[in-house]
DNA sequence: GCCGTTTTCGGCCCGACTGTTTTCAGTCG
């Protein structure tokens, strides 16, 4: 069992755990290790089997989890998950989903009124049988009705680059009302994670309650969910929930801080602040009774001597370390790219002709682009044969000659790793290119060896430069292709071949874990947009997002060099 | 269930808001 599916299964134990009344830091203990394995760059099964090192030396892996993971490997039953399954069914753990049941709810309305899915909640929502419930009202009943659709739609979180479009448009409304002094997204959004639940919006205002009546004025707001002194929260139409918080104006950083998260992070930082005596909440940093800071983040983090963590890291995982060591890296920004090497035009299923994908590609700054239309494998997009292919490199080769401005074109296919293994074009084909990307797009089903071994063997081709989506990940879809991830790794360091980290909000492969693996084995990436269109050259920011997250500097990153730099890496 | 420069027990981040209570539990972030 692979380190996602361990990290699925803790989770799953956690929830069954907070149903059945479990000590709750039992159940941080699960989700900790959940998140720990998650992230942790390489296999589990990796760590069990190198004798001279052991999973209890990772921080928040004890002999129990340890024991744990060691049988979830060897594919063996964990008898505590048998136990908690054959108590609480599948379908009642869904109650939890809806806003305002938690687990003790949840198992109240399982233990009390024998009911354990949805349809069977609704019913009993109808006939008013909740409202007897010890701790249930009327009120509840009603909150429960109105949930149900929401928790229905299971797990339907918005791609950043969906989040970014309400974000920006609930910023705007929210400016329009003059007494704003400050305004900031917090929360996951703004830490750039590749997909957002609900949305926070932080503010300092003149007049807390006019600014609150303000915010109730939002177009397509569809209930307000809740009003405080400091909070208030609404739905709009889409399903999309927004949190306002309204603080003094010396709470702003510290605010910001805390409700940017992740709980994690924070977690952390309060347990530091703890050790050196003092104690941190949304209005600030305190000793005593006695206010610190917290007019702005760096003063919060600065009271525990640690720096401002730029927001994408700030996830538990090695800033804290990075701090320590005063090797906090400098993360890689959108400027720093200057050639983009995955794109189509309507040769194949583009939108845009060559010197058009150029010109837009120009002036978002870019000094070198690669077209790399499909292969003629992808029948589908019209792929390129090897005269259309030459062709258009002759075509390529033209609009360089007739430009003055320095900008470059290069000569690139997206050519398919054929499901037999090797490539769709012949190599003295590829050999006319500037850049190959190899890609696999047919016989996704294959099992994990007979994958990986097509990668591997594009690998081989000296003419490939780069894969384009190693694993085959879409964001929000269960599951990429099979791929041994560690092999290919192996394989693009040995041949000095570049990882594909497409930028595309539905993509965005590889994830930050493993892009953090490559990073850490020395493997270049290449950020790519993958554009069919003039505007698709714009999703680079979601790479971007994506590569800081994972810690990657512009030294990591290999289209942030110039085109002869690159060349060298790949020993042309 | 994990952890330890107060170390094998007793802690484990912290506060707002709601609804159901009559002083607070549950949920959420």
């Amino acid at each position: 069992m692979d380190n996602a599916r361990i990290a699925d299964t803790f989770d799953h134990i956690a929830d069954l755990l907070e149903f059945t009344a479990a000590n709750p830091f039992r159940v941080r203990a699960y989700r900790n290790g959940a998140r720990t394995v998650r992230d942790l760059g390489e296999p589990a099964a990796d760590i069990l089997a190198d004798e001279n090192r052991k999973l209890t030396d990772i921080d928040g892996i004890g002999k129990d989890l340890a024991g744990k993971i060691a049988a979830l490997v060897a594919g063996d039953r964990v008898p505590l998950l048998d136990e908690l399954t054959a108590k609480v069914p599948e379908s009642a753990l869904a109650m939890m989903r809806i806003p305002g049941v938690g687990p003790k709810k949840a198992a109240a309305l399982f233990k009390e009124l024998g009911i354990a899915t949805l349809d069977e909640l609704r019913a009993a929502c109808e006939a008013g049988r909740v409202r007897g419930l010890k701790g249930f009202g009327a009120k509840t009943e009603q909150t429960i009705l109105a949930g149900l659709s929401l928790a229905e739609q299971a797990d339907v979180r918005m791609l950043w680059a969906e989040a970014d479009v309400e974000a920006q448009r609930v910023l705007a409304h929210l400016r329009g009302y003059p007494g704003v002094r400050e305004l900031e997204m917090a929360g996951s959004y703004r830490r750039g994670r590749e997909t957002v639940g609900d949305l926070d919006v932080l503010a300092v205002a003149d007049d807390v309650d006019a600014l609150m009546d303000h915010f109730g004025k939002l177009d397509d707001l569809d209930t307000v969910i809740g009003r405080g002194d400091t909070k208030m929260s609404v739905r709009l139409g889409s399903g999309v929930q927004i949190d306002l918080r309204v603080v003094p104006e010396e709470s702003f950083g510290a605010a910001l801080q805390y409700f940017t998260g992740s709980k994690d992070h924070n977690v952390a930082v309060r347990s530091l602040a703890k050790k050196e005596g003092l104690k941190i909440n949304e209005y600030g940093v305190y000793r005593g009774d006695e206010y610190v800071a917290g007019r702005t983040e760096k003063d919060v983090y600065a009271t525990l001597g640690l720096p401002l963590f730029p927001p994408e890291i700030r996830e538990a995982r090695r800033e804290f370390d990075w701090a320590a060591a005063g090797e906090l890296p400098k993360l890689i920004e959108a400027d720093d790219i200057v050639g983009d090497l995955h794109m189509h035009t309507h040769a194949t299923d583009g939108r845009a002709s060559i010197e058009e994908m150029a010109a837009a590609a120009k002036k978002r700054g870019l000094r070198f682009i690669a077209i790399t239309d499909h292969s003629k494998r992808v029948s589908m997009a019209n792929g390129l044969d090897a005269a259309r292919a030459l062709a258009q490199w002759k075509e390529i080769d033209e609009i360089n000659a007739r430009a003055d401005d320095g900008f470059l074109i290069l000569k690139g296919i997206e050519c398919d790793i054929l499901e037999k293994g090797g490539m769709d074009l012949p190599d003295d084909v590829l050999a006319e290119a500037d850049w190959v990307v190899a890609s696999v797009h047919y016989g996704q089903n294959q099992p994990r060896e007979q994958i990986t071994e097509r990668i591997l063997g594009a690998l081989e081709n000296p003419h490939v430069s780069a894969i384009a989506h190693p694993t085959g990940r879409i964001v929000n879809r269960r599951k990429p292709y099979e791929v041994d991830l560690e092999a290919v790794f192996a394989a693009a360091k040995k041949h000095h071949k570049f990882l594909e980290l497409n930028a595309n909000p539905h993509r965005l492969d590889l994830d930050d874990v493993a892009c953090a693996a490559a990073k850490d084995r020395g493997i270049p990436i290449v950020i790519n947009t993958d554009a069919h269109s003039t505007e698709g050259l714009g999703v680079l920011r979601n790479g971007i997002l994506q590569a800081r997250r994972a810690g990657l500097t512009k030294q990591d990153v290999a289209n942030a060099r110039g085109w002869t730099q690159m060349k060298k890496l790949l020993g042309k």
